[in-house]
DNA sequence: TTTTGAGTTGTTCGA
DNA sequence: GTCGAACAACTCAAA
């Protein structure tokens, strides 16, 4: 049995806030409230992330921001500050403390590879003053839900019922910060540096889009009013029916253990098959922490590392630019150009179309996602593009391979979404709004939308692009 | 140890 | 237009 140390008290302590931009059931937080006399609170954008972005408009910097903006006006009214720190975490955090004389640094497990080996560098650097993971961003941690022979799972349904059957009120119990707000360190207003001395450009992300603690909490109530519908409406881009809350679970201005008891103590399917995605948030962080390869680019299945893609980049820009000539791929495309979001149906059919009629390498689709996603997150993009690529664990079978046209008519009957993204196409008439390079000539010239003039023709043509990939997985499979 | 049932989201073809 | 079968075979997880 492990001997479990009572926690001190101590005088003076540090909580450092990364994907956890909240106040209110707050692991970490409560622990070092619960704990000490005095608690800075700390946020560092850290430049070995930072530097690493390829673009200096970047909406995630921005959220992250106004995040961090709100998070610091509540604390002040508190009675606390919040320090925001510009620099490499590793080295400001341990340096910060020791000019606090803090006796313990308090944060929540971050599992990425690299937030792992940077949390291992900061413990180290801290030497003789205290380091306090907690768990935070989950339910259930990686090893919490085992096979019965004790391993991971690497099949989402298994999973899925180990994990519903574990759950019960204490995985979902909050954190009670707000009895201990006396505890936050009295201190000065601190300024927050702007975006352009972070050296970022702000402007990116949509001024409308509700950030922080607040804006979670106001996507979530609107949300919570139509989740009962969640299983029929969540295929429809053109329809409000998910909760759009993918970037603050991303970022943590939301608690993980509210959701998804508010879902589980949701009658219907729809609150049900909402928690599954949850469980499925969980299921590729814990596959992703037992395979750290799968970040190096490496395919669950070994076999399918053998398949030779085509390194077309004029197609691949065809398909990035949403200039494909398949108004569902292209709208999708735009969407997350202009937004930094695509509705989950649609990445699952942009994904295949990518791969399986460009034949592209996922992994050049999977880092155009994680430069563009406002939600990116390592282990949802990099389980979905293996789904889409049929290289992941528990991977549809290879032969699997979508339809743009069908998949358009079926999700976007009426081309509502379409036109939102296409305005070149507003004008073309339903029947051909899911296949334009089918429409007459005089049609064509009727509504005014030429093919190849006004909207590009095919890149190519699904039937013929749809036997070359079966052959390509075939070949990789035998 | 062996056996058994099942595996997120699909498409096409032919009757 | 609708329906069922075929598309492959394999591995996982539990009994």
């Amino acid at each position: 049995m492990k001997q479990i140390n009572p926690m001190p008290h101590y005088s003076r302590t540090i909580c450092w806030f990364r994907r956890d931009l909240r106040l209110h059931d707050h692991a970490a937080l409560y622990h070092a409230l619960k704990n000490s006399e005095a608690v800075h609170c700390v946020f560092v954008f850290d430049t070995d992330i930072l530097d690493a972005l390829p673009d200096k408009q970047d909406r995630r910097v921005e959220f992250i921001w106004h995040s961090l903006n709100e998070l610091q006006a509540r604390l002040q009214q508190l009675g606390g500050t919040l320090r925001v720190l510009h620099g490499k975490a590793q080295v400001l955090i341990p340096q910060l403390a020791r000019e606090l004389d803090v006796q313990a640094v308090f944060c929540n497990r971050d599992y990425e590879p690299e937030a792992r080996l940077r949390d291992r560098t900061v413990k180290q650097a801290l030497g003789d003053i205290a380091f306090h993971p907690y768990k935070d961003q989950v339910i259930f941690e990686e090893s919490e839900i085992l096979t019965g022979a004790g391993k991971p799972y690497s099949v989402f349904t298994p999973y899925k019922n180990a994990w519903l059957k574990k759950l019960d009120s204490f995985y979902l119990r909050a954190y009670p910060t707000e009895r201990y707000f006396s505890s936050f360190a009295r201190g000065a207003a601190t300024v927050l540096p702007t975006l352009a001395s972070l050296g970022f450009i702000p402007g990116k992300l949509d001024s409308a889009y509700p950030v922080g603690e607040s804006g979670a909490e106001k996507l979530f109530d609107d949300f919570i009013g139509r989740i009962s519908q969640y299983h029929e409406t969540r295929n429809f881009p053109s329809v409000q029916g998910v909760s759009c809350l993918s970037a603050h679970l991303r970022f943590g201005t939301i608690s993980i253990r509210s959701v998804a008891s508010d879902a589980h103590h949701t009658e219907g399917t729809g609150a049900q098959t909402w928690l599954a995605e949850l469980i499925w948030r969980e299921f590729y962080q814990m596959l992703l922490f037992h395979h750290p390869h799968l970040a190096q680019g490496l395919t669950f299945k070994p076999q399918f590392n053998l398949i030779e893609f085509s390194d077309d980049q004029e197609k691949f820009a065809a398909w990035c630019e949403a200039r494909t000539g398949y108004p569902l791929i292209d709208a999708a495309m735009r969407q997350l150009n202009q937004t930094g979001y695509m509705h989950n149906r649609l990445r699952m059919v942009a994904a295949s179309f990518l791969v399986k009629d460009l034949h592209i390498d996922w992994r050049w689709g999977e880092r155009y996602f994680a430069g563009h996603l406002l939600d990116f997150d390592l282990a949802a993009n990099n389980g979905g593009w293996q789904w889409a690529a049929s290289t992941g664990c528990d991977a549809q079978p290879w032969f699997r391979i979508f339809n743009p046209v069908t998949q358009s008519e079926k999700f976007d009957a009426d081309g509502k979404f379409i036109r939102r993204y296409l305005p070149e196409l507003a004008l073309c008439p339903d029947k051909w709004i899911h296949a334009p390079w089918l429409m007459p000539a005089a049609e064509q010239k009727r509504c005014g939308v030429m093919i190849g003039r006004d909207y590009p023709s095919p890149v190519v043509d699904h039937a013929t692009a749809r036997i070359r990939t079966l052959a390509m997985y075939q070949a990789a499979s035998s």
